[in-house]
DNA sequence: CCCCCCCC
């Protein structure tokens, strides 16, 4: 019978943030949930929180998103016992985060042990465990001598880790958090950009910092850049302290980390020469199958053999007018599926790989040019053959059977245009407006679930040519219907749908334009017969309009720009309108269910 | 303090 260590989820709610013997556990428990917590930034990596329990008190916790796998692969989920190794307590404002970092587990199915209460703020520690351990006084992390000015002073005395106190998960950094020292390696390092704009300019540079827990960005301004950026190197390791943590601005950051460091005047980096464990890179890899699940620019890992490989060109940004060099892979892999992925100055121009090599990517965008593709930033990373478990796998399937097998590109779902719902890229209202989706002078796709809240009545229809295929409105020539694009003339029109509605969800409300095909839908009958009511019946007309309030639907939008009486304004047209299919909705409710989140 | 990541 495993025994849990009693006591120590009280403890661990009492720790203070240097509580190193506390942090290093071990700490047996079990899990009474596994959840999966709001996303970060689409197609950024997930995070789980974790109740566990000593079998008298529960506490939540985080998992470190490098464990992550272990909930994916259901290593862990509920009642779980596992032994906790190692864990970190990060201080956010008044609250408390605990994020495990390290754990082993002893058994999967166990029942529930004991009957585990909550901790009370301000209650007495609970009976007959052992007493609470004196927290060790903190470690200076001050004595290090490196930063810029101790540099540029005349001290070359090496700095020494051993006044040092201990190393910080970067998972744990935050701004509440001072006296922190990160050991990480840089796994990207930017060129020096420079900028020159209203409020002035400069230049800088960023890096993407890893540890065992996680990444943050550093950027280094003006003075740092030349302090810094030729001490970073791409690949080596080291600490680095005193840097500020600011917010990160998730719009662009690629990181799922919430903040970013900004190197300042007194920040101090010194390499670290002892061998280490620390990974080179961490990825999340999605099968090229999948990128259709995931949202336009959202970010993501790829890992696929290069099939075909495009010469360099060139294209004018329209941005800036600049001529780009660019190149662009043919990517492949076991899930039967190719996609273009580009390369661009730089990156493009030097790209030399030969022989169908595999190429893990890293941070590259998600695009919806052909259905999908890939576009990498210059932040994104790409390794060529890199010396991980599924490049081999990809090798060796390629080797053996992927090379001869044909692959299946993404498609533009419906013929040039996205016409179909899709419950991946749902949005809500809000964010169609906050995103300024359409207002770019091209069209942008995106799927919503509204309620109609009202439909103008006004204009409700047209009189249309009743040629297949026309549909142009006709005229009313003394009694007959003349048809100018036709050059034909016609004893009665066919009347068509031509619809304003206004639709709301959750988060507000738009109005949609939507053509015959959403007039039918809405109504239940051609616009001729409502017409007809609507020219004998008023009281009918108003009843069946007012009817269709109310009711609920997912929609495909298109938004584009336009300008009406010289101003521009961002129309969204209904591509599909289709009645809420509760059968789907409730299989992929299932699905959701059955993932390894929701355990 | 940047934050553009381009095109078809």
């Amino acid at each position: 019978m495993v025994q849990l260590t009693a006591g120590c989820c009280y403890r661990l709610s009492q720790a203070s943030p240097d509580d190193e013997e506390l942090f290093n556990g071990p700490h047996t428990v079990q899990f009474l949930s596994i959840k999966k917590v709001n996303a970060v930034n689409p197609g950024g990596v997930d995070r789980f929180r974790i109740i566990m329990s000593d079998g008298i008190n529960f506490l939540q916790a985080m998992l470190a998103t490098q464990l992550n796998g272990m909930v994916n692969d259901q290593t862990i989920g509920k009642h779980t016992i596992a032994v906790i190794e190692k864990l970190t307590c990060n201080y956010v404002q008044e609250k408390r985060l605990i994020i495990i970092l390290a754990l082993r587990v002893l058994e999967t199915t166990a029942e529930k042990i004991g009957e585990p209460k909550p901790i009370i703020e301000s209650a007495d520690p609970p009976q007959n465990i052992p007493s609470v351990p004196t927290p060790a006084p903190v470690a200076a992390s001050s004595s290090l001598k490196s930063s810029f000015q101790h540099q540029q002073s005349n001290n070359p005395a090496p700095p020494t880790r051993a006044g040092r106190g201990s190393i910080f998960p970067i998972e744990g950094l935050s701004p509440y958090q001072n006296n922190w020292t990160i050991k990480a390696r840089v796994t990207q390092k930017s060129d020096i950009k420079t900028w020159s704009n209203a409020r002035g300019e400069g230049k800088l540079f960023n890096v993407t910092l890893m540890d065992e827990t996680g990444e943050i960005r550093g950027t280094g301004f003006n003075l740092a850049v030349d302090e810094l950026y030729p001490k970073l190197e791409e690949g080596k390791v080291y600490y680095i302290s005193k840097a500020r943590v600011n917010l990160a601005k998730k719009k662009f950051s690629n990181l799922t980390n919430d903040y970013e460091l900004s190197f300042e005047r007194n920040t101090e980096v010194e390499e670290c020469h002892e061998v280490t464990n620390l990974p080179m890179v961490k990825y999340h890899f999605v099968q090229l199958s999948g990128l259709e699940e995931l949202p336009k620019d959202s970010i993501c890992d790829v890992i696929a053999i290069v099939k075909e490989v495009a010469p360099l060109s060139e294209i004018i940004s329209k941005q800036t007018s600049k001529a780009i060099t660019k190149r662009e892979l043919t990517l492949v892999d076991q899930s039967g599926y190719s996609v273009r992925i580009t390369l661009w100055g730089k990156q493009a121009e030097q790209y030399n790989a030969e022989d169908s090599p595999v190429i893990a990517f890293k941070g590259v965008k998600v695009g919806d040019f052909g259905g999908r593709s890939l576009s990498m930033y210059s932040s994104s990373t790409m390794a060529v053959n890199p010396d991980i478990e599924e490049c081999f796998a990809l090798r060796g399937w390629f080797d053996s059977i992927g090379a001869a097998q044909s692959f299946q590109a993404h498609a533009n779902t419906g013929g040039g245009m996205m016409s179909g719902f899709k419950r991946a890229e749902m949005r809500s209202i809000q964010e169609v407006k906050e995103a300024q989706l359409g207002q770019q002078d091209k069209a942008d796709y995106f799927s919503m679930r509204g309620t109609i809240m009202h439909i103008k009545a006004d204009n409700i229809c047209y009189p249309a040519c009743p040629t297949a295929g026309c549909s142009k409105k006709v005229i009313d020539v003394n009694g007959s219907w003349r048809c100018e694009k036709c050059n034909k003339s016609f004893d009665a029109p066919e009347y068509r749908y031509i619809m304003s509605l206004a639709v709301a969800d959750w988060s507000g409300q738009a109005w949609l334009q939507g053509f015959n095909d959403v007039g039918v839908a809405v109504f239940g009958m051609p616009a001729n017969d409502l017409v007809e009511i609507r020219d004998n019946n008023e009281a009918k007309f108003n009843v069946i309009l007012h009817k269709a309030n109310c009711t609920t639907y997912n929609f495909a939008c298109r938004a584009k720009q336009d300008e009406y009486n010289g101003t521009m304004r961002t129309r969204y047209g209904i591509s599909s309108i289709s009645p809420l299919n509760y059968k789907e909705e409730a299989m992929a409710l299932r699905d959701q269910l059955q993932s390894n989140w929701a355990r």
